[in-house]
This record gives structure tokens, sequence and C-alpha cells, in this order.
DNA sequence: GATGAATGAGAGTTCATTCAT
DNA sequence: AATGAATGAACTCTCATTCAT
């Protein structure tokens, strides 16, 4: 898939209703590069105006505010991650699926997620930069999160745990350490070193192997 | 040791002979309070006076420019986390130690940083948020770690997984799962989620366990 | 011609092409008056917005720099003294002319140097007051002047003196005396004592006797 | 004389009663070259300040303000140029001598005028450019020169046209082109290009010669 | 829908001046 | 007398936003 593609996909959210024009998806992938660059604070809408070829006055009529372009961006980014309908989608896909063992579940989590930061590299950037100063990024991360996913993870552990596959901590210890540990490799390798020639497939064993003797019961 | 003393011994590092007035003093913790909760770019200088309780020409006085005065807080952490001098008292403290076994290396490095993280969590978070931003700040971490910590780090490394305690993945790998592990329970205890309840030893030690067995030969 | 006239064609060179809205007319009229009743660096961008009528901001759309306004104001004129199109029309003008006699060629540079002040005395002020300042307005002076001007200058001179109408000092002296005589005449005139009630004929007439006599073989 | 004697001849007028302790002749050499160099409004107090050595506090326990710090430096120049009592020198050497020819007249004039400007060009640099912008400096420069040296000048020439050595014009044109002769050579060989290399005694010789043959009645 | 000139609030920074030491 | 830290007004310049075209 494009690049093109994917942003198109991202902000459509597979649904059909709402139309981008040309200028419109213009002034979102200029946006998302300067904000990925300078970050929101630093970046100038004039900039991101020259730079998608469109007049300064254009911005605005598509986005009230220059924060209304970010959230643009990165609300449906955290739809995707965390949204009622897709976060669904996502449990269904993680979380609902039968497992035979801790490693496979481990596996399905850790790939699926590394598609996503693959795919997403740049507005997980922005959105990484941005949530700790913007209270509307953080909330819906939060409240949805303990409300949709959590749940099911916490479920799913405790299974593994009963099963006596995973060792026997606090079950948010260990929700946590799965997620730092996956969230690490993923953001070494695409945000903080992407320079670096990562053997992506290895990498991505090792740290399942890793995770799942780590935590093994 | 309070807040205030900790600021003190972060700028002045050990060394008595660099002199802060009352009133700089004051400005660099305005400055980290309002860089920390908006980011640099979005803090003004004009804010940053007014809850220093200065005026805000006093604030350049002191510092060419509000980059100046970022760097003259961020500097001097890095310092301590990476610089020639201290980077030694670090290598000597930390890879220099005859260890009994990995464990007791895993412990003490991750004990080591959480003081550190706990100690400067503000300042950390400064630097975690600015340093993609300006390259001032990326280029003598990647050198100095490069230069000082990295061999030690490897040669360590290798003497465990001779001594068959630790798996034979590649080095950097290890490494890197090591930082990740300590660094992202470092920073969710401090700086992700630091008003949940945390039981911070029994955080530490599970991450200890986690990262030991994890990575066990 | 009105002095808005007089300043559109300092401004546009005798080419339409380039279009000063009327805005931009208005800051370039108050920076003019500005500049030269304060001196460009007593003068400040909110005061000649004001006098302009417009907003401060609307000075930066057209300029990049205060420096630039300065700039745009003083270099059509140098280009109208010394340019390299500009200035052989000057030359065509003055030089190329075959004279009768050394009077009418001190007579025909006098006139078509006091038409220029006359037209554009208070730019010729700000170029004055500012050019020791900025080397950007002294290099091309010299340079254009030396490489256009002052050769045919000094070749007139010497014809002039071959025909024995002229004294048989040093060239340089004779093109020293000649400039500091005109433009002595023109300076006392037009701006150091532009209110006293002069005989502008006279006083030219008699600059150019005193020249003639001054200098004769 | 050194440059420093003659600083202090130029300040302290001939009198002895006003002390200038080391300090304050610092800070007035500094000023008088950043001054010229930069303009005054160009010129900061703290730039000064660092120049002469001194605290930026020290310049204000002297001079009130940093006009006052001008003044001090270009009225007594102007005192030794059209002061009261020193003019009177000046008429009395200048004007009360019986000249044999307008020659000598021309010459004395010319050469008590070319000491001056050798001995003061920095600080007559700065009044020439300073001189249009503050009515402090035009004034009394306008009304003294009326008063004292106008008349006898007047005086003089008319003496010379009696005579007949001198042509019939109007005695300001004549005086007017006099002071224009003699400033431009003065400024032409000490400010406007001082780096060319000048044989002042011929400049001298020729502008003298050049003023007396223009004028012959 | 798109433009881009215009805005004006506010940014970072400078600077003449004050005053406790 | 001399200092230099502190001031705050004023400076140049930037920028998100508006609006007539």
């Amino acid at each position: 898939m494009s690049q093109n593609d994917l942003l198109r996909e991202l902000l459509l959210l597979d649904s059909n209703e709402i139309k981008y024009s040309d200028k419109q998806l213009k002034i979102v992938e200029a946006a998302i590069e300067t904000f990925s660059e300078k970050g929101f604070a630093a970046s100038s809408t004039s900039e991101i105006a020259k730079k998608a070829g469109v007049a300064e006055g254009t911005i605005f009529r598509h986005y009230k505010t220059k924060k209304d372009l970010l959230l643009s961006i990165v609300t449906p980014l955290m739809a995707k991650l965390l949204g009622p309908v897709v976060a669904k989608d996502f449990v269904k896909e993680i979380f609902e699926v039968q497992y035979e063992n801790f490693e496979q579940f481990i596996r399905n989590l850790a790939f699926n997620r590394y598609e996503f930061v693959k795919n997403h590299r740049t507005v997980v950037k922005i959105l990484l930069q941005e949530i700790s100063f913007h209270d509307e990024l953080k909330e819906p991360y939060i409240l949805l999160f303990q409300k949709h996913i959590y749940k099911d993870f916490q479920k799913t552990i405790r299974q593994f745990q009963d099963q006596g596959e995973v060792v026997m901590w606090p079950v948010n210890t260990i929700i946590r350490l799965i997620i730092n540990t996956i969230a690490g490799t993923l953001l070494s390798m695409f945000l903080v070193l992407p320079d670096q020639n990562w053997d992506y497939d290895q990498e991505m064993e090792q740290t399942i192997d890793f995770l799942v003797k780590g935590l093994k019961g």
C-alpha cells in the first residue's frame, strides 16, 4: 500500500462519507511532515501552507484553528488505536482469539502493533510528542484504554496465569511489561534510531522470546 | 535531599565555583516547570519571568536567548548522564564492579538509573520532549554514549554470555532490551503515569526478575 | 510632476512591472519621512506604521526587515545615480556630448544634478545620513563610480586641459573640486539650509562661474 | 601633540577647573569611537562601557543620560568652533588680522580649519552625523555663527570687494562658496575618503588657488 | 472554494537607566 | 566613586487568524 493510500485510509477510517479534496490532503501531508519535524508549537501555518502549495487562508477554510489541524491528524490515529468501533476490531483481532499458548498471543499482539507503527510512524511520532501537552488527546486515550481494552487484556492475562503459563505477578505489572517491551522495540526501530540497519524480523522474534521467557510462570 | 538541593546539585555539578543567585535559581525553577508543562516552544519567556517573580529582561541578563536557558537546564543533566568525567563515575560504579551474577549487574544498573530519574524526573521529561528537535542535544548524547558507555556495556554482556548466564543473542539486541525495559519501567512510573499508586520497590524487583529471566542463557 | 509621481518614478525605475499597492506606497512615504527626520536607527517601525496608517505587521509583510525597508528606499536612488544601465544614460547625457567649451560642460553637469537633488532631496538626505553606517550602500557606490563614471569624467577633463581651457592640476583634484563645489551648493540649498530664501538660478549661475574661473587654464 | 592630549585639550577648553578622572576619559574615548562608527542612536551604552572598561552604571554617574554623553563630546567642539569666548579667539586670529591680499586671508582661514579638522576629525564626524537630529546642536550653531562670526566675515569680504580683489556677487554667496570649498576639501580628505593617499599640502594649495581665482574681482 | 493582503496580539530581545552594595 | 544586577518600556519581528475579492 502506498503512503498516500495509508494516509487516506487513516483519515477516512474506512468510511467514504468524508471527502478530502486534493488540496486538503496536501495540507494534511504537509502538516504531518512539519509537525513531526519541528513539533506542533514550533510549526507555523504559513510554512505548512507553503509546503502544501496552498494559500495561507486555505488551511483555515478546512480547519478552524491550527490545533484543529493537529487533532484532525491525530484523532483518527487514536480512533484506530482506541476508538469504540475500531477498538472492538482490535479487541476481536487480539483478545477474542483462542490462543494455543501465551507466545501465540504475544506474537499476535506484537505483529499487530508492528504493522500499525510501521505504517503510521510519522503520525505516531506526532502523537507521542504532543500527547502530554494536550488534554484533548490524553483523556480519550486513558478513558478508552481503560474502558475497552484493559478489561479484555486483564482477562486474557489471567487465563494464561490460571493455565500456569504466566508468572503470578499483579496483572497490571504484567500488562505494563508487555506494553513497555513491545513499544520499546517498535519505538527504537521506527522512531528513535530509524537509520540503524535493523533486522526487523529478528528483533521482533527476540522481543517475543524475551517477553515469553521473562513472564513464564 | 530537598528538590532545591537536587536542583543546585544538578546545576553545580559538584563544583561550588559557579554561583547562582537567588533570582537565577528562581528563573531556572520557573523555566523547568514551564518547559515541562507546555514544552519549550509553547513556553513564553514572559510567563517564565512572571512565574519566577522577575522582570522579563532579567532572564536575558543571565541567558542570551531562550534556547540558552533550555540548554542551561538540560546540559548539566546530560553531562551527568553522559559527560566524560561523570560517565566514568557511572562506568566505574556500574561496569567496573565484579558481579557475582547477571542479576546483581541488572539490579545495580536499574537502581542507579532509578535514583537518577526519581531525582530529576522533570528535567528528564524536558530532555525527552526536546531531544528530537535540537541537534545540540542529540549529538553529544549519541557520541558520548558510543564512546564511553557502549564498549563497557558490551564487554560486560559478553562476559555474562561467556559464563552462560545470558542468552547468545546479538549484544546490541540485549543492550537494547535492557535499556528499553528499565527505561520503560522508570518512565511509566515517573513520567507517563506518575499519579498512579506505584509500589516502586515491587515494580523494580519484578522488572529485574523479568529482565534476568527473559535474557537467561 | 507631483511628489507622489516622483516617488513612483523613483521606485519603479521607469518599468511598470513591479506593482506597489497603495499601502506599500504609504509605508514607503512614511518611512522616508521618518528616516529623514530622525535617522534610520532612531526611527521605530511602530511609528512608521502609525504614520502610514497600517498595522505594524503589514510593514514586515512587504519588507522582511527594517533594513530591507531602508534599502528599498535608497537602492533605487543609487541605481538612478550609479546603476550600470542608468549610469550609461548619465554618461551619455553628460560625457558623450560635444561641448563648445568647459563652461557648457559644467553647466550641463550642474543642472543635471540640480534636477536630481531637487526632485529627490529627502531620499538624498537619507542616503547621505546612512551611507557611512551601511557597507551595502557604500560599496556599490564606490565600485560603480569608479567603473562607469570616473573614466569618462577623467577623459573629458583631460580634453579640456589639452585645449588649454582647464588648469594643469592633477585630474583627481579637479574632479574633486568640481564635485565638491556642485555638491556643496546643492546640499546647502536643499538640505542644510532649505528654509533660506534661495535664488536658485542665481546661485547656480554663480557656482558655475566660480568653477569655470577657478579652474581656468 | 598626542591624541590623548588633543582630547584633553578639547574637553578642558584651556581651563583647569573641570577635572576628568581616568575612567571618565576612557568613557569619552570609547563613546567617541562608538558614536563615530555606528552613529549615536545605534550605539549602546553597554558597548561603550565595555569598550571603556568600566561598569555600565559608571557612565551614568558621570552623565545623566546617554544624550548628555553625546553633548559632552560635541559641545566643547562647537564651543571651540563657535562659542562666545573661543569664537572671539577665532575672530581675532582670522578676521582681525590685516591681510595684504585676499589670498592671505583664504590661506589663513583654510589652514586654521585644516588644523582643526585634522586634529578633531572623529568628533567632527559625530557632529556632522548628529547635528540634523538634535536641535540642541543645531540652534547654538546657527545662532552663534550669525552672532559672532558672520558679521566679521561679511565685513572682511566687503573690504576685499571694495579693494577690487573679490567679485561683486552677494556676500552671502561668496561666504557660502568659501565655506563649501574649504569644508569640501577637508571632509573629502579626512572623513569621506580618509584612506586615499592624499598629498595634503598640494590639495590645500590648489584649493586656495581655486578659491582665489574663482572669486577674483 | 481559494486566495493572500492585512491584522494586531504577543513573541523574544535590547537597552537606557536605577539603586543597593 | 564604582559596580553590575535588575528593571520595564520599547524594540523588531512572527504568527494564527480574518475577510474582501
